[in-house]
DNA sequence: AATGTTCGCAACCGCGTGTCT
DNA sequence: AAGACACGCGGTTGCGAACAT
């Protein structure tokens, strides 16, 4: 019942039936038990949502087990889970895959991440890209709680040494920017901007500054201010204010406005 | 003990990109 | 060239646990 085989697959499932269908016994039960999914099953039954139970989570790991990752949307065809592909995917890069590191995380790497940040903003996915075992959802979660405790305690985002060795290195990376040629630094494969050298304190000010202003997303603002601020050794409240000098300049340019909204939790 | 609030994590959603037909 | 499809990424939300009142 719980595999529908599609037409020319043929391999043995062997071994796997009796345990599989006890796992489908399972997860019906589950369902059941939990009080979540979709009562029907059947042709144009609405996919699941909501937490994954065991039994779903054997399956789908049977399951890549024995097709390898990728083309998860035939996992719901060929399992007769109730899940969408992404969801599949999801809940198998986040939790099941193997090699996976539970718990808090170190020291070391949360050291590690705020170096990274610093250097990358945003890109979770590059970001777990440099830590084994860690995935782009769990570095994503541990940030944005990190801001919030940051925001409780008025401490800068990024302590000063971190942002001094971040500093440093996009110096040497301006230095070696002639074209974009040759570059190795880990900064441009991490897609970092390149922007010119100007500080919270001039950055009004500077036309040139200005001029980049319109490609910022919020990531890149939340650098900027992360960085330039940081260095200073300056609260959160110190940024929100030199933000709100910021956000003045968004009378020019509303979209950097909204971005330093988004920063800063102002709208 | 009951209730309200905060916190952290898991999962969903929308969108962009790459690939295939 | 264009549309369909699959995948991956980042932002956001919902919910249970922990904590405070």
């Amino acid at each position: 019942m719980y595999r529908v085989k599609s037409e020319g697959e043929g391999e043995g499932e062997g071994d796997c039936e009796m345990m599989l269908q006890e796992q489908m016994d399972s997860l019906v039960a589950d369902d059941v038990s939990s009080g979540g999914g979709s009562p029907h099953r059947g042709v144009g039954t609405p996919l699941k949502k909501g937490p994954w139970t065991s039994a779903e989570d054997a399956i789908l790991v049977d399951y890549v087990k024995k097709n390898g990752e990728g083309n998860w949307n035939a996992v719901q065809k060929n399992t007769g889970l109730f899940r969408c592909g992404k969801s599949c995917r999801l809940r198998w890069a986040n939790h099941l895959r193997p090699n996976l590191k539970k718990g808090a995380f170190t020291p070391e790497e949360e050291r590690l991440i705020i170096q990274l940040h610093a250097k990358m903003g945003n890109k979770w996915a590059r970001m777990a890209g440099h830590l084994p075992g860690r995935t782009d959802n769990e570095i994503k979660n541990y940030w944005n709680t990190r801001i919030k405790r940051c925001q409780r305690a008025s401490l800068p985002i990024y302590p000063a040494s971190v942002c001094n060795q971040s500093t440093n290195e996009d110096q040497q990376l301006s230095g070696n920017f002639n074209g974009g040629e040759n570059i190795s630094n880990d900064l441009l494969s991490g897609n970092s901007l390149y922007l010119p050298d100007f500080t919270s304190d001039n950055f009004i000010a500077n036309p040139e500054a200005l001029s980049y202003a319109p490609q910022l997303s919020a990531v890149s603002i939340s650098n900027l201010l992360g960085q330039s601020f940081a260095s200073k050794s300056c609260s959160f409240m110190d940024q929100v204010d030199q933000a709100g000098m910021l956000k003045q300049s968004g009378c020019v340019l509303p979209a950097l406005s909204d971005a330093i909204d988004s920063v800063l939790f102002l709208s």
